[in-house]
DNA sequence: TGGCCTATCTATCGTTCGTTAGATTTATTT
DNA sequence: AAATAAATCTAACGAACGATAGATAGGCCA
């Protein structure tokens, strides 16, 4: 019976709101309003507006995805190891994925958020490299390999991007297949550049 | 010397400063100071704030579409069609871009923009079933090939959306490399379900 | 020249914004 | 029970917001 403290409690209704209607479009007083407590308590558990907002829009999103990693599969075929990666996504609570939202669109220079833009740019980036190297591992190094890794992140971001930000639903099956897909291909391009 | 109308210098700063800063982050007053304009101005030429959002984010992207798809090369090949649609995207103007990007972020649901969401939901989806169908007359219809289409599909789109959203920089050659190698693949799917 | 649009302005309205000061209640400690 | 600390409140600040009323300037037709 873990109970919900009012600074829990203003960071899900901030979450909420600021992924739904923007920054600017989300006053403080709204926030308050949706809580039922003062607007002062804003002040009270944060610094300001901003202070807020940052808090769930870069710390709340490390944490989901460090929890989210931490649950990947290990030993598994990379495959489905990237299939779990993107159900995970798609699986997301409603909160969860408002703070995914909330970053996402920070990333995409939704508002004027430069310093936690910056923040998240450069953990993504950490990120992508990490995953460009695992399948460069897998797929070999060619100029051929080099492409489809491209395709297939691209891939993988748009899935993401819609599940998400779009809140567009994919079938766990297309989810699958459209992934598989890609490492089938990857084999043939992987053979055909080995024998050249 | 076509001169250049103040309600043309309003329509330019204002989507520069939307897509830069959003709706909400974006006053009247700061389009006006930005034109060297006094505030009423904008209510000469437009309804409201809201009127003049509406007129730029989605008049303006529609009228821009219209431009690029009429500018398609039309009896080339479908993987070189494809490249110049991205190309055309990769090389908007400055202006251009910024209405470009707004009308993504207000599709993407950044803020409250419910009316006009709608209208480039409905728009962008035509424009999506067209080229699914077009696809699938190329590659044919068995289920390899639906999903080649998917993933094909997915790649211009997060092509169109690091080039505009995120102002990355994507080469020419990278470009059309990834959509050639996706043709290529498609051949050999095609041949595939083909024999099957 | 006088009247009439079109284009522009200054000044101001009422509202909402983010933020803070300072009082008050509730909980904890002595 | 008294004293202290933590949590919450009411009330208000000045600034910025979207919007409008009403005046003024300049060009065009009579």
């Amino acid at each position: 019976m873990k109970e919900i403290t009012l600074k829990e409690k203003i960071m899900i209704k901030a979450v909420e709101l600021f992924s739904e209607k923007g920054y600017y479009g989300t006053s403080i007083r709204e926030i308050a309003n949706a809580v039922e407590c003062s607007l002062p308590m804003l002040y009270y558990y944060f610094k300001n507006k901003n202070d807020l907002y940052e808090e769930i829009a870069y710390a709340e999103f490390v944490k989901i995805n460090d929890r989210l990693r931490s649950k990947l599969p290990k030993q598994k075929h990379l495959k489905e190891i990237y299939t779990q990666y993107v159900l995970q996504r798609k699986n997301l609570s409603e909160y969860e994925k408002s703070v995914y939202r909330l970053a996402l669109k920070a990333w995409m220079r939704t508002e004027r958020n430069i310093d936690i833009q910056a923040k998240l740019k450069q953990w993504e980036e950490t990120r992508i490299e990490y995953s460009r190297n695992l399948l460069r591992k897998h797929w070999g190094q060619s100029q051929a390999c080099e492409l489809l890794v491209s395709i297939f992140i691209r891939m993988l971001e748009n899935m993401v991007d819609k599940l998400v930000l779009i809140n567009e639903d994919i079938l766990e099956e297309q989810i699958r297949s459209e992934i598989y897909m890609m490492f089938e291909y990857g084999a043939i391009i992987a053979e055909k550049s080995m024998v050249q």
